[in-house]
DNA sequence: GCACTATATGAGCAATCAATCATCTTTACC
DNA sequence: GGTAAAGATGATTGATTGCTCATATAGTGC
């Protein structure tokens, strides 16, 4: 049996990478194919598979298959929730920097 | 200007190792100093003298003197929310797993 | 000053990672 | 069958990571 914080791991690390996130912001307003990803991210389609593919593992994301094309999904809604405190976290840091520079 | 998805994943990089989750599952109970922290996790001090000032730079730990001694402790309540999340989500793919093998 | 404790940091190393190029598989359509 | 499109995968490479050992720094008390 895995270790449960090496699992939490696992996930976390499924997100904590920009091309991974770009993918995801996409795939915030819903599922898209890869031929759609690669091209609105300006990553090639090997690369970009490739990170479906870690995510899709990881848990995070689902695959459905529709002809030709495979359309990926955000598959829990946690991992949306997960982005926006992370974009919260952000911009607490970038207050606190600008009420540092204020400061001088 | 950094890029806001490469600020982003460098927040969510510094909680994606276990040695980190291991810490910040400590230093959920509140602060701890270092001397604490490393016996606790059993990991070299010098192991997690790094992890924390890691973690710290990227923002997500804050940082206290006294003494000898230097106190962590988690900065924002979006960290602990995080974790909840993280947690949660592996719960579903556990959840969902146990579903597979009882289908057979 | 010296000794001791707590923490940080430099160097080194093995392991992992992200990206690229080329190739392979699968499905659709003729 | 052949061709074309969508996606996956093997091999490679440069960069980053996590850890360890040894050493350095900073604060305390004698």
């Amino acid at each position: 049996m895995t270790d449960a914080a090496t699992r939490k791991a696992d996930i976390l690390r499924a997100l904590a990478q920009e091309t991974r996130l770009d993918i995801l912001e996409l795939l915030r307003d819903g599922e898209r194919c890869v031929c759609e990803i690669f091209p609105a991210i300006r990553q090639e389609q090997s690369n970009v598979s490739r990170h479906l593919n870690m995510m899709q593992k990881a848990g995070i994301l689902s695959r459905r298959k529709e002809g030709l094309k495979i359309f990926y999904a955000i598959k829990h809604p946690e991992v949306v929730q997960m982005l926006d405190l992370t974009a919260a976290l952000l911009g607490r840091e970038v207050e606190g920097a600008g009420r540092l520079l204020k400061a001088l």
